[in-house]
DNA sequence: CGGCTAGTTGAGACTACTCAACTATCGTGG
DNA sequence: CCACGATAGTTGAGTAGTCTCAACTAGCCG
C-alpha cells in the first residue's frame, strides 16, 4: 500500500472551498490539519477500498477520479457513482464497520485519509465541523435520490443527457471548461451507472452527435448545445405536446 | 397541524430495539427522552413534510407507513422509499436546510419529532449517540445503493421479487408474519419505486401467482415459495445455465 | 346504490437488449 | 519504429421486455 506521511494542510489546500474545510473557522481548520495525518496514492485501476474491507476512515479525493460500485452475490455489478476532487468516499462503511461498495481509481489519484474515530472526536468539540459532516452525508443521500429518479423514470437519452450535464457542471466548479471534457470512464461504466448497456450508451452518444448537440470522439466530449441537453432531461413524454 | 405535547419515553418505547435508542446507555436514553418533546400524527394521505419545506427535525416513525418521493421540474415523480415503524425520515433535509423529498403517510401514522439542533447538541455530549446518528445516515446511503442496484441492473420480475422479500423481512423484524402482508401502497406507487409501470407490476404479480410463488388478492400478499423468490432475485441471465 | 379509484388483462408499439462484425486506440515487445 | 494483441468503441440486424392505450372488473366511500 502506498502511504505518504507528507503533511498536508487543509488550510492551504486549493480544494478547501469544495472539500471538508468549507465554511470552517481558522481554529477548526487547524484542528482538521492535525486530523489528516496521511495521504494515499492510488494508481489508475487500483483499489482504494473493496466491499467488505474494514472501515476505518473517510477519504477526500485530492486529485484523480474514482468510481464506486456494488456487486451482488451472482456477480452483477452496479456503478453507484463517480467521484472527483473534493468529494468524499467511504460513507457507506460507517453502518456496518465495513465497506458496502468498492472504490476504484479511474486515473492516478491521491486522497486525504480522514480517520473516522478522530473525525467523530473532533466533531464533538466543534459544532461547525459536526454539522458539516452531517451535511456531507445528507448531500450523499440527496444525490442518491437523484440517481434513483434518473434510473427509475428516465429513458436512455434523458439519462445520458443528465449525466453529461452533471459531469460538466462538476468539472466546471473545479475550474475546467463548461463545455468540454475528457471522460475518465468507459462506455460500459457509464452504462452500468445509468442502467443501460454499453451499446446503448454508444448509440445514444452517436445520436446526440448526429443531432448536433454534442461532439464526441471516443472519450472526448464537447457540448455544442447545452440547452438541447437540458430540454432532453426535462422532457416528460407524459406531458408531451 | 396536529401536534401533541404528550411526553413519550424512548426508554419505554417498544420500538427501542429498532429506532434511535438502539444500543444507548440508560443515561443517554434519559437525555433522549428530553429531546423528543413532541409527537405528531399524520392522517392517511397526509403530508409529514414536502420538498422545499424548511428542515428543522428528523422524524422517527412510531406507527403507520410512509412513502418518500422526489419530483422533477416537469412533474415526474419517483418514490424513493417506504418507511415503517422505527425508521427515520428527513435525513435529506440537512444539507440544504430544506427537504429534498416529500413524505406522505400511506396509513394513519404517528412520528416522534427529533429537533435536529438538539440532536446535534446531544450528539456532542454522547459519543454513542453521535456514532449512532452517523450509522443511521450511513445505513440510508447503503440502502440507496441497494435501490440503485435494483433499478440499474434488474428486470421487472427480479425487482418485484426483491421488493416483496425486503418488505416482508422488515415486517417480520417488527413481529409480523414472515409470509403474509397487506401492502400499504398502490400498484402505481410500487411501480414508481421499482421503475416500472403499474400495469407491469400487476402483470408480474399475476405471473408470480400463476407460478404458485405467491398468492395475491389486491393488497393482500402471501408468499408461498420464498426460495423461488430468492432464486428470481439472484438470477443473473448472463450466468444462466 | 352510484360514482370513483384501484387493479387486471389484452393487443400492439417501441425502446433497449443481444449477438455479431467491424474499427479505433493504446501499450508492449520484437 | 512498426507490428501485434488487447481493450474500447461503433454500428447493424433481429429480438425480447416493457410500455402504451384501452377495455373491463373489483372494491370502497359517501
Amino acid at each position: 500500500m502506498d502511504l505518504h506521511r507528507i503533511k498536508v494542510a487543509c488550510s492551504s489546500c486549493n480544494l478547501r472551498e469544495l472539500c471538508i474545510p468549507m465554511g470552517l473557522a481558522p481554529e477548526e481548520l487547524e484542528q482538521l490539519d492535525n486530523l489528516i495525518a496521511t495521504r494515499r496514492r492510488v494508481r489508475r485501476g487500483g483499489t482504494l477500498f473493496s466491499a467488505g474491507d474494514p472501515f476505518t476512515a473517510l477519504y477526500a479525493v485530492r486529485s484523480g477520479f474514482f468510481k464506486t460500485s456494488v456487486t451482488t452475490a451472482d456477480g452483477r455489478d452496479q456503478v453507484t457513482g463517480f467521484q472527483m476532487a473534493g468529494e468524499i468516499l467511504g460513507l457507506d462503511g460507517i453502518v456496518q464497520d465495513k465497506h458496502a461498495c468498492s472504490a476504484i481509481a479511474l486515473e492516478d489519484a491521491e486522497v486525504c485519509v480522514l480517520p473516522f474515530d478522530k473525525l467523530e472526536q473532533l466533531s464533538r468539540a466543534f459544532s461547525t465541523l459536526q454539522h458539516h459532516v452531517h451535511r456531507i452525508m445528507s448531500r450523499e443521500i440527496v444525490r442518491d435520490q437523484g440517481v434513483m429518479l434518473l434510473l427509475g423514470s428516465m429513458r436512455a437519452e434523458e439519462r445520458l443527457a443528465a449525466f453529461l450535464l452533471n459531469l460538466v457542471q462538476r468539472l466546471h466548479a473545479r475550474g475546467f471548461s463548461k463545455s468540454e471534457m475528457v471522460l475518465r470512464m468507459t462506455r460500459e461504466e457509464i452504462g452500468s451507472y445509468l442502467g443501460m448497456k454499453l451499446e446503448t450508451v454508444s448509440r445514444t452518444f452517436s445520436r446526440f452527435q448526429d443531432e448536433g448537440i454534442i461532439e464526441v470522439k471516443q472519450r472526448y466530449v464537447r457540448i455544442l448545445d447545452p440547452a438541447a441537453l437540458e430540454a432532453i432531461v426535462n422532457h416528460n413524454p407524459a406531458h408531451d405536446d
